[in-house]
DNA sequence: GCAAAATCGATAGTATTACTATTATATTTG
DNA sequence: CAAATATAATAGTAATACTATCGATTTTGC
């Protein structure tokens, strides 16, 4: 998969970006450094010119890449959704069993990201920290709804909808699919935060894992109880 | 209840104000109208100078009370949380089946809110939209450790506890309580979200409520299918 | 009832942010 | 090699998120 994966470009929505950071050298510095910017000091504190001064560069030149911060965060996780899913597809692909689908899948939404796959420039790792941290920011916003027209959370919709017929497989006389898919994915991102910041109101810790509870809530929720995962 | 609550000052961490706005005319306008323009522009655009002219007052003077529009936010979630929790241990008290008591739990924290209890100055059908938009920004932030210790978060926690305590008191082998607990309340502000501005990644809507979601949901995780609520 | 304290409004000032605009220089490409 | 494109540098702007100071007014404690 890490070999397949490099030859390949995710894809995010044109719109987002002025510029293609991908088709410059620039431009994938702009990529690269912004996530370990926006790590280390949050998105909140995250200016275009110290970025331009962490890669040599002017603040002028990064706004031909993105309009905005906004802009260039909506790049990320649009980039991050859409790696996720290509990991959904694939680990789900060729699987016959929707139940065994089904776990793969809820695995590849809510376990931590543990390998810097090397997608050269981009570091998985820490770019799955900044959803942690900063994906609700993205859409909890006065412009949601003209942003959503414009098709800025594709990659986000279709993920949710890809995991909501992955359990309608599973139990189509379950009534919530697309609300458990959302929550699932969601949730995950929630208790992978409680986990470091508010451990008192989570199980997920050392012992217990964000995936483990969710499978086992899943598996609950669509009673399907026989065929556990692994 | 209206009556009982009216009488009644809802607490919230001190440290969180520099005067409690409870205590002075501006002090409750501060809160009144920060509630109805954040509603109106959302809490980025929001600033104290825009305030100060909403009320008739001054920029420095609404500094006196809380020393950043963060601070203000916090005060503002600790007071709707404090106000949900005083619901949820009213709903549940004296209720003698630790099912039906869960049930009615779960409604308080995921419920609509419908009805402005007419807390006198504070309205808290919009004090809910502004929790669904706005509450993740209190704590996705890079000073949430050290707020946490200073107990900013505390009424927050302590609803989320008593949540996974009925959920124990339900199904003490239930391996997951507090996530579970901590995901129906994330979770319920999502949907709410969804419903609104992503409406196709959600079953909630006109005829699905997100209580009719998570109410079924924790039925089914707890394996407690009988004695549905009402 | 008066002095002290607290409250509030008004004004000014600051560093930073989130941009836009322009021009000059360097690099790529046809 | 000229034209087009990309980048750097500089300047400028309105707004933000405050802090500080100074009177004027109101409240309160004795």
């Amino acid at each position: 998969m890490i070999n397949l994966l490099s030859n390949l470009k995710i894809a995010v929505p044109d719109k987002i970006y002025i510029k293609d950071p991908e088709s410059s050298d620039l431009g994938k510095r702009i990529i690269e450094h912004s996530i370990l910017l926006i790590d280390e000091i949050g998105f909140d504190s995250f200016t275009f010119k110290k970025l331009g001064v962490k890669i040599g560069s002017n603040e002028s030149s990064i706004y031909r890449y993105f309009e905005s911060k906004h802009k260039l965060l909506l790049y990320l996780t649009s980039w991050y959704w859409a790696w996720i899913e290509y990991q959904m597809v694939f680990a789900t692909h060729n699987v016959p069993d929707s139940k065994e689908q089904l776990f793969k899948a809820v695995e590849v939404v809510t376990r931590t990201i543990k390998e810097d796959v090397t997608y050269t420039h981009i570091n998985e790792i820490i770019l799955n920290r900044i959803i942690i941290n900063e994906y609700s920011k993205s859409y909890l916003t006065k412009e949601v709804d003209s942003e959503n027209k414009e098709g800025y959370f594709v990659v986000y919709k279709r993920l949710i909808k890809r995991l909501s017929e992955i359990i309608n497989k599973v139990n189509s006389d379950y009534k919530f699919p697309s609300s458990l898919a959302s929550t699932i994915v969601e949730g995950a991102l929630h208790q992978h935060f409680l986990k470091v910041h508010f451990s008192s109101i989570t199980d997920c810790g050392k012992e217990v894992t964000p995936t483990q509870f969710f499978i086992n809530l899943t598996q609950n929720v669509l009673n399907t109880q026989t065929n556990g995962p692994k």
